[in-house]
DNA sequence: CTGAAAGCGCTTACAG
DNA sequence: CTGAAAGCGCTTACAG
């Protein structure tokens, strides 16, 4: 376990060159005799040889890294797919760096830079916003995977859910229960994801017979959705008309929605049903009066890097779209 | 932007040395004429050049690569950490690579080697398990800062709070609320962290005249606090004597004693008073009724980055107690 | 089947 | 004040 075992080391050992000993390590074993190869063989396990990751780094103008770029950790949701996909690149035999953006775009960019620098091998990107970086970055061809957000500077490996389709879903279960008055509450700037999530909910809802004017629309400011389901949980409760049924395209928005829906005095469920789209599982345990469209985050890892491994071998892979419990 | 901006481009534009250009990239000012200094700079500015971290990092057997090892990426706690830190190092001018052990020895010793190779500048252990691989970086000398648990494996600097203090606190709040029947819930296989709240909050009980068999303790198997504190929860409230207040050791843990109270028809706060140590954002959220010792977590980061630094520089670094907020 | 050599981008004695 | 050279650990044509 010495610091000091290069394939020099190896090579001294077992009478060869370095260039051999390179080969060998590398798996060409038919361009060697049997004998070389046992001897190296046994070089390498004497003295516990791995392969300096960074050297060969340099050489081959690729790393064994691959960036997890991410708008915010703090939030439960990426933190699943952050721990979801450093286990699948470990399995593949890739470390990963993380990278918080918070959802800023020079930091953004300032990561992706150092990323090149790393000459990492690959990119995830979750929930990435727009910036010069990203798309000098699609420009590049670099491999890169988008995940929740599509790439907002063009197009590029998407892994995600049918985010239309989430939203419809939750209009469907309203409809179905027969509800009068529903409403929806999502972020004001908020991404491609969430707007999707909104649409497919208004428009399944229009389907089913809704005027536009029917259907209660709250939005909330900031980074926060805790914060944003609060503040627009007051408009919500506070106007003239109070809904009985409620679609959040988070879970956290609707934990600010309830809150305030507490604050109001209203029974949840019961006045009113509160439906998210996120289905952490802290919901069964802090939150059962939540119904949730379950989003598998723990799987986005196997499917992140089983999407980098298609472009790394060339393959071409557009997107993956996961399916959602919601019972 | 170009891909091929070496030391060697900027030394051809500039009409010098890479020797020279090194030095200047390095701040050795001082070493060059001012027209040198002055040319050189320019042409670092003309071609974007930054300096190659791979190159470097083989050259100086020390990357920019700070490792954080966390036992468990899923806990929100340790989300908040890896988090915080990202940030700090970042700050600092590094990059950190984050493995997931899910406190298994082995997992933990693939990376610790997987880092060695990787040449990383220093180890944040979060919740570190005794390993063999532990002890031999314990042994090396190389610089790590434990978090959340000490060393297993011997001493080291550590960044974490004062764990028997804020049992103790649990104890004081509990007695001079007048409690009468005070219980403790616990991880079965604890760090050291948990069984320090617990023997604080036992000794002060005790120095409040508490005898031992007053003190209702209930303990939880497996991994999740969730998990943990609501089989310990049947125990608890399926027992004799119901408690009056509980102190768990964890948020999780008072969120899956809670889920059980509630099973068992316990208004809390009112039958029973919770007090969990961590004090999560989110409690306020979707668990009004926990009261909840603060731990500082989003403040780890800088603390942990400010001992490094410390390390690196050649000072010694015991430990960061930091101060926790109840009220 | 095998090895010497060049080179990835950088740093750092050493010589001038 | 400045540069040529060696070397960090590796890979890969190329020559034999």
């Amino acid at each position: 376990m010495r610091e000091d075992v290069s394939l020099a080391t190896v090579a001294a050992r077992a009478g060869v060159s370095v260039s051999t000993v390179s080969r060998i390590v590398n798996g060409e074993m038919r361009r060697a005799s049997a004998a070389t190869v046992a001897r190296v063989l046994d070089a390498i396990e004497a003295v516990g040889y791995r392969p300096n990751p960074v050297g060969r780094a340099l050489q081959r103008g690729q790393s064994q890294l691959v960036a997890m770029i991410a708008a915010n950790l703090d939030n439960p949701a990426m933190a699943t797919i952050a721990s979801s996909t450093e286990a699948a690149l470990r399995e593949a035999g890739y470390v990963m760096i993380l990278c918080d953006t918070h959802d800023r775009p020079e930091l953004q960019d300032e990561y992706l830079h150092a990323m090149r620098a790393q000459m990492v091998r690959g990119y995830v990107l979750v929930a990435a916003v727009p910036s010069a970086g990203l798309s000098e970055l699609s420009a590049s061809g670099a491999p890169a995977v988008f995940v929740t957000r599509r790439n907002p500077t063009g197009s590029g490996p998407f892994v995600g859910i049918d985010d239309r389709a989430a939203g419809a879903r939750a209009a469907d279960y309203f409809a179905d229960l027969g509800r009068r008055a529903p409403a929806v509450v999502f972020p004001r700037l908020g991404s491609s994801a969430s707007r999707d999530r909104v649409s497919g909910f208004l428009d399944r809802l229009r389907e089913r017979g809704w005027s536009d004017e029917a259907i209660i629309r709250a939005d909330g400011e900031g980074q926060s959705h805790l914060q944003i389901g609060y503040e627009a949980g007051a408009r919500i409760f506070g106007g003239s008309r109070t809904p009985d049924a409620i679609l959040c395209v988070s879970d956290q928005i609707a934990y600010g929605v309830n809150r305030r829906a507490l604050e109001h005095g209203l029974k949840i469920p019961g006045d009113c049903d509160l439906v998210s789209i996120d289905g952490t599982p802290l919901n069964q345990w802090v939150a059962p009066w939540l119904k949730s469209i379950e989003i598998p985050y723990a799987v986005y890892g196997v499917e992140i890097v089983a999407g980098l491994q298609m472009i790394w071998r060339g393959e071409s892979f557009g997107e993956r779209l996961l399916p959602c419990k919601f019972d």
